[in-house]
DNA sequence: ACTATTCTGTAATAATCACTACATAATTCA
DNA sequence: TGAATTATGTAGTGATTATTACAGAATAGT
């Protein structure tokens, strides 16, 4: 879909060879775009950031939109992927669950990254444009579609009761989600967001029967 | 402590009158600044929202810094103190908690306000100095210890056993509630915020056993 | 060597940012 | 009436915003 570079290999391209990497540029914008966020971070700040002109970086990501958005997905393809993988093993759809909510626990309160999520955070500030806070809205609701199929899952494996609203359930769940991302970006340590993570797993009983 | 205004009445103060209601623009900014943020709302588009030039507004409130606090502070005083007003009667700790929840989710949702909490999304954003941002998380987390009084109440008159984390409890109940606000941006219904308060209430169960 | 192509650095673009200098108008107090 | 005081409207301030024009440098293909 967007294709922003050729397929050709570098070293077969025609034309000097550009003198930063690619990817190294992309990583960095994405942590700084996590960590100060999209109106607040500048042009500027970036090219300053990554050492390269101005020139070079509209070169090769086009616009600071589309800059933004590459990273967003830069994100969910490399860290992003990491934190709401799940286990496609013979595990059960709470086990899967449990194992999303903890992994998110963990990696939100992770020093070696900013705090939060980078999509639940970007979705949660105004933007100038609208078609790009539209872009961000869909990658995550998107990315949040996978716990509805987990407690749909528990509703057909009959792990939930058949009574059980899915739509609700996964709502409140994803709810958490983004309360444990914003909480992390206020100072939450790994094990109060463990915590929060327990008290709302609860809703999904071990057991067979609620109630 | 902040006297930006003098305490004569208006019709006693020397010089020329004010030619604009200082509480209306203060609920105007409140709302803009409420649906579009701290940065990404121009001192220009207040101006020329309110109907007033650069001068009177800077007269009136100083700087955005503090026309923004300004704004927040009347928010706590006006709707958002109906927001989190937790009845002073003879209710339970866990009835005050559940009355606080379900109004958040009316007034969340309220169509004749920017949808959500002007404070929790303010928290939610970014911002370019580091003492703003202190300001409103400072206001937030003492808006949000009211949900700590709530949880050690319930503790101490035994609705939750003596063994209950109240810490922990408490800031699940303040997670869900962030949860909340973001959700109603996103366009969450009423309907949908109250499912979400209903299953959060479920870790704090109506009989006096837990588990 | 020559052309085409692509990147880099310098320096600038118009637009917008928060904010204000200044003269004038409108009020209170004497 | 006149002095003091405060608000207003016009028109600007310098700084910063995202973005780019342009000339030169470095590569590939011929």
């Amino acid at each position: 879909m967007s294709a922003q570079e050729l397929p050709l290999a570098n070293n077969q391209r025609r034309g000097r060879p550009r003198e930063f990497d690619r990817t190294n540029a992309l990583e960095c914008a994405m942590r700084q775009f996590w960590q100060h966020g999209y109106e607040t971070l500048s042009m500027a700040d970036l090219t300053t950031c990554l050492g390269i002109n101005p020139p070079s970086l509209y070169a090769a990501f086009g616009s600071k939109q589309a800059f933004f958005l590459e990273a967003i997905d830069h994100y969910l393809a490399t860290r992003g992927a990491y934190v709401y993988a799940v286990p496609s093993d013979q595990s059960s759809p709470r086990a899967m669950l449990a194992q999303l909510l903890q992994r998110a626990a963990e990696a939100f309160s992770d020093a070696a990254y900013p705090a939060g999520c980078f999509v639940l955070s970007s979705i949660a500030t105004t933007y100038d444009s609208h078609e790009i806070e539209q872009a961000i809205v869909d990658r995550c609701q998107q990315r949040m579609s996978k716990i509805n199929e987990l407690v749909e899952l528990g509703v057909q494996t009959g792990e939930l009761p058949a009574t059980t609203n899915a739509d609700e359930l996964a709502q409140f769940f994803i709810c958490v989600l983004q309360g444990m991302s914003l909480q992390a970006r206020l100072g939450a340590s790994t094990n109060q967001l463990q915590a929060i993570v327990a008290n709302a797993l609860q809703l999904w009983p071990q057991t067979m029967r609620l109630r």
